[in-house]
DNA sequence: TTCATTTGTTAAATCGTTTTAACTATTGGT
DNA sequence: ACCAATAGTTAAAACGATTTAACAAATGAA
């Protein structure tokens, strides 16, 4: 990169004052007023010539002595899924407001993966981490946690683990579609969900769950359980199910959905004549379907917004002052 | 980040060496084999230490002194796109492959904003940019070419500019589905765009007109052009495309399609009953509709492995030795 | 007047690496 | 025996900021 650098030196030359003085302007200077210990006329002056000769901090110097890159890691299961894109944005969004950076990782559900690129973040040297656990992360993320690293969790958790963290109110949710299928004539409802051990999947099922029961439909459940990223199965699902007599899906996640609709399709059925469909996540496509397909929306603005705020208010804690870890569970909205 | 740093001095003490050995060593072992002017013995044994301490480079360090970061910048519209999602996710492998990070920052489609991120990343100290331009950048993106910053634009070009980049051939895919639409039977086709100056929509709408020439159908042409996030208008827009006999849309975008489709839909019509349907990218729900959709589907990996082996290329270049811009063309894939 | 506090500023250390220039052995050619 | 080349290593100077400890001058209290 060309960057014919301008560093403190110059301006500190050019405004005859020391480079001391100027790195202290130049961070904390709030809107040119009253700055503590320092004479206005100086600091308008460092400003000035700051302005004038283009000044830009050198970040990896800041970052060398500070001990602060201003850098948030975000590792997610995939980036190029819908829900953490959609995420990824607002976390970016959220970041640049605080100033800071974010790097985005994907684990693709694979532990190891996960703690490769934890690794390579730790590294890099993240002020903090935003992470979407897996199945088989918990070790990680204990030791993470006991060697003081500033986390949040975000979309699920890990039980007995003192750790900030953001989720949705997945059991309340899954039960209140669960419900309005039920409501809408459903009675025959299979649930289609990953095989992985997953906080919010398993708390989606237990809704589910609840909302049979609720109803007195626990004569009949079924949770169809499917690993991730081996979807072969799925087309001989679809029409066993329809032999079963089910007339209703109640879908785990939006990568499920989308291929449990378009299965639907394939082997000639239609929404809502012979399924309907409840699930989470919205797609441009679903109001096609009008009431049916019901659907979660998550508030994901909110979700990248109170992971920020968490993980920010452990950046900005004094050292020795560690803030208290909050966990806090946001409320799902029903569409469809 | 609660880190208990080791450095190249602890390193050089236990090894017995001095830091520059450690240092030497450390960036030029590979696969522990033979080191140019360093004993192998010495090597092993600075290896091991490295190893048994668990030492972990300080980048910051590393940038400041060697003026890498290890980091390419990526600039695109909107990272919750799934067009940008995925091509954001293969670029974030590929950066992995060559040990480096990525960063992604959305512009929206506001040149504005555009300025803004670039000088953000910048100022972070990129080792490149992969830079998807939006309307109005010109000047932005000419400037820092001639500053000498690396370079690569990515899905749109920027005319008479000496810069590599990786595009789709926009012109030829959009001429292929509207081809394919007419071989289906559509003769009164519009076509849907955007307002903004933007080389692949432009292109895409050349080749609309190519087709339709090619097909002896230039006396009825349309071509409708929505503004940026400004989607009011389409509801109005389709029923009157309806009246006007009308038979099948060819859309620039994603994120038009999308709209377009719901908004056929949601006024009672059906695909391809009403409208058949050419458009860009795809999406998992399109093949509900048969032969309904035909599609141009990009070849993401590609745009982002080239992407990212051009930038290589010119972070890797000697100093002084520039390796020349190099324009890359990719061919589309037609389905549905 | 004298001592204490506050104001305004700076010299110098430090962060952990990379990199340059140089130095000592050792080898080999003549 | 002499010189040149090569192998192996290191001391020390960057890189550009932040931060600590200290200092001089101005102010105020007694």
């Amino acid at each position: 990169m060309a960057r014919n650098q301008i560093t403190i030196k110059d301006i500190a030359r050019e405004a005859g004052v020391s480079t001391a003085l100027v790195s202290f302007v130049m961070s904390n200077a709030t809107a040119g007023e009253p700055l503590y210990r320092v004479n206005s006329e100086t600091s308008k002056r460092v400003l000035e010539v700051a302005e004038r000769l283009r000044y830009k901090p050198n970040s990896s110097a800041r970052a060398l002595r500070s001990g602060k890159t201003g850098t948030i890691g975000v590792v997610l299961s995939d980036i190029s899924n819908p829900f953490f894109s959609e995420i990824a944005r607002y976390l970016e969004d959220q970041a640049y407001g605080y100033d800071y950076n974010v790097i985005f990782a994907s684990t693709d559900e694979d532990p190891e993966k996960f703690r490769r690129v934890v690794s390579v973040l730790m590294n890099k040297g993240v002020d903090g981490l935003i992470l979407v656990p897996c199945g088989g992360t918990e070790d990680t993320i204990r030791e993470l946690v006991s060697s003081g690293v500033n986390i949040v969790l975000l979309d699920r958790t890990v039980p007995g683990l003192d750790v900030s963290s953001v989720v949705l109110d997945n059991r309340d949710a899954a039960k209140c579609i669960t419900e309005k299928l039920i409501s809408r004539g459903a009675v025959r409802i299979d649930m289609v969900s990953y095989s992985m051990n997953i906080s919010n999947t398993r708390d989606r099922e237990q809704g589910y769950l609840d909302a049979m029961a609720a109803a007195g439909l626990s004569g009949y459940t079924h949770i169809e359980r499917i690993a991730h990223n081996s979807y072969g199965g799925i087309s001989q699902y679809v029409s066993e199910a329809k032999d079963r007599g089910v007339n209703a899906f109640m879908i785990a996640t939006n990568t499920l959905s989308l291929l449990v609709i378009s299965e639907i399709y394939k082997q000639g059925f239609r929404i809502p004549d012979d399924f309907m469909i409840a699930c989470f996540d919205r797609n441009p496509l679903y109001d096609i379907y009008g009431s049916g397909i019901v659907y979660v929306r998550q508030p994901v603005d909110a979700f990248a917004s109170k992971a920020m705020e968490l993980v920010m208010s452990h950046v900005s804690a004094k050292p020795g002052k560690k803030r208290p870890e909050e966990q806090i569970v946001l409320s799902p909205e029903i569409t469809g």
